[in-house]
RNA sequence: GCGCCCGUAGCUCAUCCGGAUAGAGCAUCGGCCUUCUAAGCCGAGGGUAGCAGGUUCGAGUCCUGCCGGGCGCGCCA
């Protein structure tokens, strides 16, 4: 209907400007919803700015409009109000017409083309494969998720991927953690670093799992490990270059190929979680994309090799720069440090050139908000490629805090006393948990009280929601047990029997659907649908008290098993895109 | 110190590229189950949108400064 109506607003402005009435104004049409139905069902503010542009007065203006406006089916009355709005109001079957649309496009009823089928990647989670996701993952995770789905639903096609850090310093010193344990496990007695994975039991597990299929293949004394490494902290030394040296004693001691295996296990183990903690989240990948692999296919030294061609990348005290304040970066970053190794900036630079010859027409990464120095450096280097650093997208998710009984929770992969995304799934529900997480804005730092989300309270708008699509469901069972029929074509027929104003405000709230999602999907917020559909189902419980659906007059009813059906439907449409069930019964 | 994000009702948050009287939930108080699920509904109270300026016909929304909170400022990943 919004398009229509600018449709409609063009021809009038397209008039106006043949007769030379407007100058050569080209005024962006916006056509909102109405706060308040007193004003109509929607509202165009276009005379407006163009009454300032024009030096003219805005209802003078808004009149020679409405003159020009087409005549249409749609349109039961044009208004112009306070300081100059043209005012929609649409005719009543206009506005019930959504109800047909709805039963007749099921499923589909709210995706649109709006995207035109242009190829978007969103790379979301992302995180280290080195312990399993926590809670802050989770909102990646719900958010990332939920923002392809809105996107596909839009139009969009969409290419979803995870990149795996498996290349990286904290890799290695996983690995030399497992390979600890393991050695404790065959009876050597040591001293843990106090910079390895500590306290993390998976890492038990995996040492216990190596040796089952390894024996003692990996064995070495522990007095050997050790012998002549610089100290750890507690001795007084440094906890970096000690876990560093122990690294390096891993490789030396077990050689390239074992160490190779100790580091794959680790790696396999905890990716294998990773994947199977999203699926059971309802987050689906199309790519998990490796660094090593990057690294592998030498794309790393091609990225570079292409920069220091546009000659950007210069070299200081040994190491190779990137000239990224040349694109408005605070400071020039290391490629290639001087001991020869690239950094972690180098893969990335070198996965985002590969992202854009993929043919992306945009690419989203959603990354934590602590990772927001990053991005003028990753833009940069895009720019200094040649490429349109526009087309990517960096959302920022801020932080999950988590409470527990009215306490801050404290979070760390490394001292391991974090609370896991699975545990958070167990203990409140996929589904609240995937409500929960995209009910705010991105860029929202999000209170997460464990105790209200655990407790099974309506303080749950989730519940409430699903609450709206059971109760719809057992109206029909009812229908069937007390013998009554519904006919959807009668129901259809006999939609202008419903003029109560609970029946008006669902038509209308049912009309908003497809908006809402397409402006979900276009801003990245999620939390616009999770809103809309709350919304939508007090619309609906407040039907539900006022009036009764099963009556014995048989079109009323088939019109309001109708409404209803087509409510249900895009309960069940809005909590998919959202990740969650509409269940049937509750 | 510099940079990014945030500040709206007692609490948690909305407010659609600036728009009409700033809205919900929770909590508090008062009502509604012989009728399709009370995980529901109806009603009431609750606001100087952190503070101070500025731009504009119009500012919670844009700009500047200050205050408060979060995060980041490595040849770590």
């Amino acid at each position: 209907m919004k398009r229509h109506l600018t449709e409609l607003i063009q021809a009038a402005l397209a008039s106006l400007q043949q007769s030379g009435e407007l100058g050569g104004e080209q005024p962006d049409i916006v056509i909102e919803r109405t706060r308040d139905t007193r004003f109509g069902d929607f509202a165009c503010n276009v005379a407006m700015p163009l009454a300032k542009r024009l030096g003219r007065k805005p209802r003078d203006l808004a009149e020679l409009i409405v003159a020009r406006l087409p005549a249409s089916a749609q349109v039961a009355k044009v208004e112009i109000a306070g300081p100059g709005f043209i005012n929609f109001t649409m005719s009543p079957e206009a506005v019930r017409a959504v109800v047909g649309e709805v039963l007749e496009a099921g499923e589909a009823f709210g995706h649109s083309t709006a995207g035109n089928g242009q190829y978007v990647q969103v790379e979301f989670v992302s995180a280290n494969p080195t312990g399993p996701l926590h809670v802050g993952h989770g909102r990646g995770a719900a958010y990332g998720a939920t923002v392809a789905d809105l996107l596909a639903a839009a139009g969009f096609r969409v290419h979803r991927e995870y990149y795996i850090n498996d290349a990286g310093r904290q890799m290695d010193i996983l690995a030399a953690s497992i390979w600890l344990r393991y050695l404790e496990l065959g009876g050597e007695e040591l001293q843990f670093p106090s910079n390895g994975y500590k306290s993390d039991d998976y890492v038990w597990d995996i040492a216990a799992a190596l040796r089952n299929e390894h024996g003692h293949a990996f064995h070495h004394a522990a007095a050997v490990v050790f012998q002549d490494l610089p100290p750890d902290e507690p001795q007084g030394g440094d906890k970096e270059e000690h876990i560093d040296a122990i690294v390096a004693r891993a490789k030396e001691l077990l050689g390239e190929d074992n160490y190779r295996v100790v580091f794959d296990k680790g790696l396999e183990v905890i990716t294998n979680d990773i994947r199977q903690d999203l699926e059971e989240f309802g987050v689906a990948y199309q790519e998990w994309y490796s660094e090593r692999s990057l690294v592998q296919s030498g794309a790393v030294d091609r990225a570079i090799a292409k920069l220091e061609k546009a000659g950007y990348i210069y070299e200081k005290e040994g190491a190779k720069w990137f000239r990224s304040t040349e694109f408005g970066d605070e400071k020039d970053r290391v490629v290639v440090r001087d001991n020869g190794v690239k950094t972690y900036f180098a893969s990335d630079i070198a996965y985002h050139m590969e992202k854009f010859e993929r043919g992306f027409d945009r690419v989203i990464d959603v990354w934590g908000a602590d990772h927001h120095g990053y991005v003028p450096r990753v833009k940069a280097a895009l720019q200094a490629m040649g490429q349109d650093a526009a087309k990517l997208d960096v959302l920022l998710v801020q932080f999950a805090i988590l409470y527990r009984g009215g306490e801050r929770v404290q979070m760390s992969t490394r001292s391991g006393s974090f609370v896991t995304l699975r545990e958070l799934r167990n203990e409140v529900g996929n589904d609240a948990a995937r409500f929960f997480y995209v009910m705010r804005k991105c860029e929202q730092h999000m209170d997460f009280d464990l105790d209200l989300a655990k407790s099974q309270s309506n303080d749950n708008p989730v519940y409430y929601i699903q609450y709206a699509h059971a109760r719809i469901c057992s109206v029909m069972r009812q229908m069937t047990e007390k013998g009554y029929s519904y006919d959807p074509s009668a129901g259809l027929a006999h939609l202008h029997l419903l003029t109560e104003d609970h029946e008006q405000a669902l038509f209308n709230r049912l009309g908003r659907y497809p908006e809402v999602v397409e402006g979900a999907a276009l801003a990245h917020e999620p939390h616009q649908l999770a809103h809309y559909l709350r919304e939508l189902a007090n619309d609906f419980h407040t039907y539900y008290n006022a009036h009764q659906f099963l009556v014995d007059a048989a079109g009323l009813r088939d019109a309001r098993l109708a409404l209803i059906s087509a409510t249900r439907q895009v309960i069940a449409n809005g909590l998919g895109l959202l990740g969650v069930n509409a269940p049937e019964s509750m």
